[in-house]
Order: C-alpha cells, then sequence, then structure tokens
DNA sequence: CATATATGGTATTTCGCGATACCAAGTCAA
DNA sequence: TTGACTTGGTATCGCGAAATACCATATATG
C-alpha cells in the first residue's frame, strides 16, 4: 500500500548505532518542523526508515527520543548566535557586525522553529526552555556584555549596569519584527530590512534620537 | 463517584443565554491556563457546569467554542496595552509613563497566558495571531509612533522612521526578561526591577550610551 | 549450511478525547 | 396538573496515536 514510494533511501537491516544517529536526525527535523504534540512516530519513522521497535528499543518512547535529541539541537542550532566579538575594533563597527549576524541568526529557518517549539512545549520539556535560553539569547547577550565592558573600561560608553543594556540591545533589534514572523503573520525580513534596522539601533543606542544632541552649553544663538 | 466535589456553585438549568455566558467565561480562563490542546471538553464543563450537550448545541464544539471567544478575550485581555498617550506632555515624561505602563501590562498573568497561547496555537488559529498582534504589540506602538512623530514636528528628536523606533523602544522594552518569563525560567519583575528597566530604556532612546556625550569639537587640553 | 541474534514491518491493544445518542429531570405554558 | 420542550448527566461510538506483541527477514557466527 504506502510501501509504494519508491522506496527512496530506506536503508535496511542498519546496526543499531547507525539506527540511532538516523532517527535522531530524522526525529529533529520532524519536531522542529510541526511540534512535538503533532509529530507522530510514524512520521519519524516514515522519514528514517527503521521501526517502531528501534525506537521503543533506544529510547524509550517518544518523551525519551525528544529528551534525548533536544538539548543537542538546541545547542546546534542555535551555534549562530554564540559568535564571538573582537572587543578590540572600534566600537561602532563591532556593533555592526554584531547587530548583523544576530539577527540573521534570529531570522534562519531553524532557529525560528526552534523559538516556536521552546515556546510552544518548553512548559512541558523544562530543560528545552532552560537550554534554548542559555545557549540562543542568554549567551549572546553575555558576549555583547562583554563588549560593552571592554568599551565602558576604554571611557567610550557609559552604563551603570551592561548586561541590562546589551539584553536590551537584543531587544531592540528582535524589534515587534520577529513576533511578527514567530507568528507567521509576516515572512523574515531581507537582507535589505535586516539592514535598515541594524542602522537604526546602533544609531540610537550610541547617540539617541534627540536632536539637540546635547547640543550643549555653548548658546551658540 | 465524581459528583462528591461539594456541588460547589454549580447552578442547575440555567436558560440558554446565561449558560453561554458562563461557558465562555470558564472556557476562556481554562485555555488561558492550559493551551488548546491540553483543554478538554470535560475540563470546561468541570469548571462551568451544564452539559456536554450545551456546548454542541450553541459552538458546534471545541473548535467552534474557541473560536467564538478567542477574539474577544485577545481583546479584553490585551487593552492595558492600548492606553492612549497624551503627545503635548514633556517628551521625557511622556516617555517614562508609556514604558511603565507597557512593562506592567506585558507582565500582567493573563496578557502573559495569552501570549503563550498566541505563540503556540497561533498556526492552527490564524484569526488569534492577527488579533494579538493588532491588539497588543502593534497598537502599542502605533500609539509610540504618534507620540514620537508629534516631537519629532516639534523639533525634538530625529528619527527618519519613526515607526521602527518605537517599535524597537518596545522590543528593548520587553528585553530578554520577557522571553525568560515566558519560558518560565523566571518570575515576573516586580515594581523595582521593572523601573530599572524603564529608566534604562528612556536613557539610552533619548542620549544614547556614548560619554562623550558629544564630547565635542573641543580639543580641551 | 544451520542456528542464534537483532532488526524491519505489521497487527493488536490501550488510552484519551472529541462527537453523538439517549434518558432523566427540570421548566414553562395552557 | 399535564404535556411539550429544554437542559443536565451519562453512556456509547469513533478516531488517532502511543505502546506492545508477534512474525518475517536479514546479518553474524560456528
Amino acid at each position: 500500500m504506502k510501501t509504494s514510494l519508491s522506496e527512496s533511501k530506506k536503508k535496511k537491516n542498519l546496526p543499531a548505532a547507525q539506527r540511532q544517529e538516523v532517527l535522531l536526525k530524522a526525529a529533529s527535523e520532524v519536531f522542529l518542523e510541526k511540534g512535538y504534540a503533532a509529530t507522530s512516530l510514524d512520521d519519524i519513522i516514515g522519514r528514517a526508515g527503521g521501526s517502531r521497535r528501534s525506537i521503543y528499543a533506544q529510547f524509550g518512547g517518544k518523551e525519551g527520543l525528544f529528551n534525548a535529541l533536544v538539548t543537542k539541537i538546541a545547542s546546534q542550532a542555535l551555534a549562530p548566535m554564540r559568535q564571538e566579538i573582537d572587543k578590540e575594533t572600534d566600537l561602532r563597527e563591532a556593533l555592526f557586525a554584531y547587530a548583523e549576524s544576530i539577527l540573521s541568526a534570529l531570522f534562519t529557518p531553524t532557529v525560528l522553529d526552534l523559538s516556536r517549539l521552546a515556546l510552544a512545549d518548553g512548559a512541558r520539556f523544562p530543560d528545552l526552555a532552560k537550554v534554548y535560553f542559555a545557549s540562543g539569547p542568554g549567551s549572546a547577550v553575555e558576549s555583547l556584555t562583554r563588549l560593552l565592558e571592554a568599551a565602558k573600561n576604554r571611557g567610550e560608553i557609559q552604563c551603570l549596569r551592561c548586561d541590562i543594556t546589551a539584553s536590551q540591545f537584543v531587544g531592540a533589534l528582535r524589534d515587534n519584527l520577529y513576533l511578527q514572523v514567530l507568528l507567521r503573520l509576516r515572512p523574515a525580513p531581507e537582507q535589505e530590512e535586516r539592514a535598515a534596522l541594524v542602522t537604526s539601533v546602533v544609531e540610537i543606542f550610541l547617540h539617541g534620537i534627540l536632536t539637540a544632541r546635547p547640543k550643549p552649553q555653548p548658546m551658540v544663538m
């Protein structure tokens, strides 16, 4: 019946170790695409080959399978959000570079899917929520914090709590846009739109929006 | 058997209209608490009284019930995010007031639950996602945009796209904190912490973080 | 080649829950 | 009071999917 689908890549009777890898990979893809509840074991088996038996033998069931891969997925998928920053280069340059890389990482399809997964199923799987935040937004903000603190020590900027400033910088980058994309109300922004957002954020954080820059002491008149 | 639970408030044989109200109220609570999938009709009936029959007679089923209330819930629950701003008062004052009210609205338990609901089930119920965004974050940013444009017209600030600036202001307010609370990684911030965030955001958006305010031309020495 | 072991595939069981049906009990009108 | 109608409560059905069991088939070992 359904075995008619051309048997594309169904390798047969793999040894346990390989089968486990293939299962984990397929499961990652499906869970990310459809979420935990909407994914059935048949979906996974259909993609990975193998049988229910191997899943239960190696992972104990659906929950076990999910728990076995969720940490690894999260850490891998969020790798683009953990780029280290060169603390020595010009602050403005560094902020631009950081903002661009974070922003494009945020709108990566895999990152979006993982974010939706964490938000939807984080309650049932607390580890997912923890790992997601720690290895994504959390660590992104940490490296920015270090950048800001370096600049502060050089006297270039003033911020009482650089960690708060860093977190707000990332928040400003996310904008309402990230929310809209998560909600599937609009597609992810292309390069051009992202660049506009980055410029706006960096400009604001460096100079503020007051026209009177400070327009300070000298009453020029 | 289970009828032993003290029959607290189970009013019996209500007329259709009243029963419908009670059902909607109970359903709102449960859906917000547990999400769509995790809510069973028995949960709702257990809280509202009445019977399956009334649900199917009036709403056609679980989906119908959800659709019937989701728009109204969203609009009501998000009302605190739609406060109008006085465009005439001092900009700094206005931003402070706006930021505080938005921030405390964001961390309202009901708003948090609704946000989780929209993010988790927005894919299955597109209306939910649309209404959530439009009557919450969307309209909040709109009123801020008008405030900024008024200030821009008075020459107080410069921003090419005040709508983007407004959106980034709200994003900065959300910080990583909102994400952490949504993920249940930490409790909502109290008044004190919120005030610190508000101060930081307003300060940054007005003046930026550079120490050299402009520290401009004069090479003092 | 034959037997043991492990894996693939499918059938069967179990369970939760939405949907439906049915009966009892209460409400309303004449 | 009586009879038609509405609502409450429970029992039943159907479906989807996880969990389990069973048989067939492939690989390994002697």
